[in-house]
DNA sequence: CAGCGTACTAACGCAATGCGTTAGTATTGT
DNA sequence: ACAATACTAACGCATTGCGTTAGTACGCTG
């Protein structure tokens, strides 16, 4: 159980925007980026940067920090899937 | 006062890797990744990746999101001195 | 002293990815 | 019908993470 599989930032833009019933393009042109900037990340296509979380904060009054946190949540899920940890011995023996 | 200006994350990796007495090289060797990659992070040439965290925390004994948040600070620091959001107005009224 | 492992750096090209522009198709309101 | 809204697809550009290679320097050991 516990976690499952890694779901993008996007779709957690994708439900908010929905809730608050604006539009991608409403948003777009509001923190004044190309409207394809927010259909590619609500799509899955494109990741959250710091420039966008910052937009989309203070657009949505959310931290920018919200955001980047799914993004860093996300972008680790899939890099832990493609990496085999057991092959590396640690140097220090952390806090455990 | 208050936070001064970004820090990148490799600094934070030399002081560790200082006190600790690891070498680039030998940080490399046992994460299996290029020298070239720690020093380039080391040097603030490259930022740290989500595969680099992992590599770096299993060795290490911390967690990828220390690293991850790190570099996170970073961006926005950067991104930050970038964007006016003062030309951004506000959809929704945050929690205030 | 020749050779090898350690240690770090510079330079090159490749691949992935964020980005903007443009163009296309609906839908809705005047 | 026209225009603004709404979304998507396709193209090329710029950035950037990445590995490989090559170069310099140091220390140890045969």
């Amino acid at each position: 159980m516990s976690t499952q599989d890694p779901i993008h930032p996007g779709e957690h833009l994708a439900e908010i925007l929905d809730e608050l019933s604006i539009t991608q393009y409403r948003l777009a042109k509001t923190i004044g980026v190309p409207q394809v900037r927010i259909g590619d990340i609500v799509h899955g296509r494109r990741a959250i940067t710091a420039d966008t979380a910052l937009r989309i904060g203070r657009a949505l009054g959310t931290t920018p920090d919200f955001w980047l946190n799914l993004q860093r949540m996300y972008d680790l899920d899939i890099a832990r899937s493609k990496v085999d940890l057991d092959e590396i011995l640690p140097l220090v023996t952390g806090p455990n």
